[in-house]
DNA sequence: AATTCGCTTATGTATGCACATAATTGAGTC
DNA sequence: GACTCAATTATGTGCATACATAAGCGAATT
């Protein structure tokens, strides 16, 4: 066998970690390597261009190739389903349908998803629930203009969480968590004493074109938001 | 100009997106699609193996490739280094250094690291400030045997974050976010009356073969972790 | 019917070549 | 010295070809 742009990569990767290629510093570029490591260029090529997108290198035309400074790294981000969620934990997964009604957004949802005023929409507060007990309380408004369908969509059987997700799949959106005292509402639903801290996640998504839908979530005590990279 | 392995991910998307390719449909392959498209068929593999990687198709030898019904995206998480974090915010960063010490790490942060009791490790208690404010707590673990050179590191002038990220690259790690309430410490350092919802970051680092660090960061009030897709 | 084995097929990867493109360098000019 | 512009160079990409590999499928065998 010959070598595998996964061999040059991990070639590369043992250089940084021993500091061979220290950080900041520029390495060679691709032909000479290809030629040390006895392959074609297009393999290192493959292999340097996967450690750029991981982080590890800084690549620019002409200028070349250097190890990163400070790598900002990828990391996976948990499942847009909250019932796979939920279900990842072993847990049955159920929802129920708080409120559901049709009027304008409030000017600051309007904003943060950059519509005018007054534009059709819709608004769903809905319960997450994991084995019957609370697991997250959801605030949700939809612009009915990008998903026509929603506001016929039967949300007893499937959560307006993974109606969107099945129907109106995402081409980019914003993720903000924060930590907040829970107030009257969410004291209610989640079961816990008001000023309770909670997680709460603010979410804006957009298809190709518009955007889409504004959710805060609040989870319940004891949530966490894991990642790994 | 011919065909470009964006031009053809764009036609894709688009086709994902028109529901032309619905979710969970097997799409033609890669000979058929380069015919098609008039390109190579490596450039159709070029940006198919994208969009897998989006997390748009799912691809698997032999049996095709089809778009994907429930699509786990990939966020990107700006991490490591806080001074950034601040200065990015426009802030003025400075740090400071509370305790330091050598000795045993509590049995629960072995465990979550996975090294046996006993090992030589060192606590740091630090804290981050922007504009002179405090911004974050951080109470930080490091395995000495992974970064020898930290025993000696002088953390006046570089924070330990700053120091471990330029010294000892981590190669996966794991995030885990929560809300909590100050406990007295924090109340202290954060300026904020106990009790008050705190977002808690509990980070776990590895490096290529061994594990590097443990940090327990509290962000002061009114932080937000914000990740984009 | 169950199992095995090999054929087929779609993706995965390596290679050599050509050309495109960005950006630095440096020579030439004012 | 400051500026312009073209040559240089490293990465980015496309193509044709070849072979590798996983996995589905069906025929042959038990």
């Amino acid at each position: 066998m010959s070598t595998s742009w996964q061999n040059v990569q991990d070639e590369a990767l043992r250089r940084i970690h021993s500091r061979e290629w220290p950080p900041g510093a520029q390495i060679p570029n691709e032909a000479d390597l290809a030629r040390e490591l006895g392959c074609a260029r297009a393999t290192v090529n493959r292999a340097l261009r996967a450690l750029a997108q991981a982080g590890w290198l800084e690549r620019r035309r002409r200028a070349g190739t250097r190890v990163a400074v400070a790598p900002l790294r990828q990391a996976q981000l948990a499942i847009p389903i909250i019932r796979h969620e939920i279900e990842a934990r072993g847990q049955t997964y159920s929802h129920g349908l708080l409120t559901r009604r049709t009027g304008p957004m409030p000017p600051q949802v309007c904003a943060s998803l950059g519509v005018p005023q007054d534009v059709p929409a819709q608004e769903v507060r809905t319960l997450h629930l994991a084995d019957g007990r609370t697991y997250a309380l959801e605030h949700r408004w939809v612009y009915l203009a990008a998903v026509p369908g929603f506001a016929d969509a039967n949300l007893e059987e499937i959560s307006p969480n993974e109606w969107l997700v099945l129907n109106a799949p995402f081409d980019h959106g914003t993720f903000d968590y924060s930590a907040v005292a829970a107030d009257a509402e969410m004291s209610t639903h989640l079961e816990c004493p008001a000023g309770t801290p909670v997680m709460m996640l603010e979410r804006r998504t957009f298809g190709p074109t518009t955007p889409v839908t504004h959710v805060r979530l609040a989870y319940a005590p004891g949530f966490r938001l894991h990642l790994s990279i």
